[in-house]
DNA sequence: GAAAAATGAATGATTGTTCATTCAATTTCT
DNA sequence: AGAAATTGAATGAACAATCATTCATTTTTC
């Protein structure tokens, strides 16, 4: 079905999807070097390379360019997400640090982008459209994490371990993580980073992580 | 010094003072409803029931009006991790935990203070001040930590255990619940984000926490 | 009654949105 | 196939709304 609309999309239909991806990314570029509030429709405009009314044209509104461009973070996010679920299938300990990893990798642990999320995130209480968005994923991204840990509790029968709160730490260390960088980056360590997160697996799932 | 400063003072500076106390509280309530981005000076002075020209009375414009809550935001916090230091001294094992629960706590964990903090965060990279009051505080609580954790290290003669490590996982896994609470309150768990503290507590230092 | 505080209407700058116009691509017609 | 007609993308000037700031005036405090 998306081949057929593809194919049937013109030399225009193509140009048109581009040039929203450009908008998309020049208010990335914009939002991390003035932040949400200041960012206005002529910096993005101007970071494009285009003219004054081209937001208007292609997304009718400022608020759905902003929305679009979330959603274009967080689908960002969810391939590389889903594709690390995929490659790394069969183990669940393997998966689940392979999980861990990705969310330092530079891809993702990128100042710019970072300070893009973190603008979305301050407007969460105050925009529900970007609750909602931001909500539905976590839950999927936290299901998953629970997920692998209930398999390695329940192979290596460790007592006393409870796989939500396992998953719990997990997820708010990736994040708390990337609050570090974004608000210190010279004294934050991607390595160190790394080794707080295997400290904690092989603390908690010793057999898993020797 | 402060008492001899506020002993100055007639009534009309402490009701100077109370009026920007006032102004700032309306301020952390209409960022958490609005956004950092949306919340205007009129919104501001309405919450406060005043006049539309008082912010500028009080603080000559709304960037010192901004920076101003960041920082009384801050201090507020300030003063209970130093009382909570200063509190539960003696005990290293102890005066940690009584700081990761501190950071739970309602006074702390509240979603309308959490939202400002986080769209003050959203602005971090793009407003070099809020950066720079960020960052001074986030060194001051690591080193904190860190030398807590040092002192548990040597007590327990822990091996392998970086004490920075540990440190940069601990305050990251407190602003990670502060998202999650912020994004899903439903399914955010006071006691259960205190479980996955204490679990990588004793995972890490498990003579301590027994 | 003088000084300070507070008001709220007026101001000017900023900014999202609209729209008439231009230009290029595609389709239709011969 | 090539000319004419149509469509839709893109522009940027103009418009309208919003909002921070100012200030003349009133109110309160000492």
């Amino acid at each position: 079905m998306a081949l057929i609309a593809e194919e049937r999309q013109g030399r225009r239909a193509l140009a048109k999807e581009r040039r929203r991806r450009q908008l998309i990314d020049a208010t990335i570029k914009c939002i991390s070097k003035k932040g949400l509030g200041s960012a206005t429709l002529a910096d993005v405009a101007k970071e494009a390379g285009m003219s004054q009314g081209i937001v208007n044209l292609h997304f009718d509104s400022k608020g759905n360019l902003l929305r679009e461009t979330l959603r274009f973070l967080i689908e960002d996010y969810d391939a590389l997400f889903m594709q690390t679920v995929k490659k790394s299938s069969g183990n669940a300990a393997e998966t689940l640090r392979s999980l861990m990893e990705m969310d330092l990798k530079p891809v993702i642990c990128d100042r710019r982008k970072l300070a893009v999320w973190f603008a979305f995130w301050g407007e969460v209480k105050a925009v529900r459209t970007y609750q909602k968005i931001c909500a539905a994923y976590d839950d999927k991204y936290d299901k998953v994490i629970k997920e692998l840990c209930r398999q390695i509790i329940d192979e290596g029968n460790y007592d006393g371990v409870d796989a939500g709160d396992v998953s719990g730490a997990l997820t708010s260390l990736t994040e708390g993580f990337w609050l570090s960088f974004l608000i210190n980056p010279k004294s934050f360590d991607r390595a160190a980073a790394m080794r707080s997160i295997e400290s904690y697996l092989r603390a908690v799932f010793p057999k898993h992580y020797p």
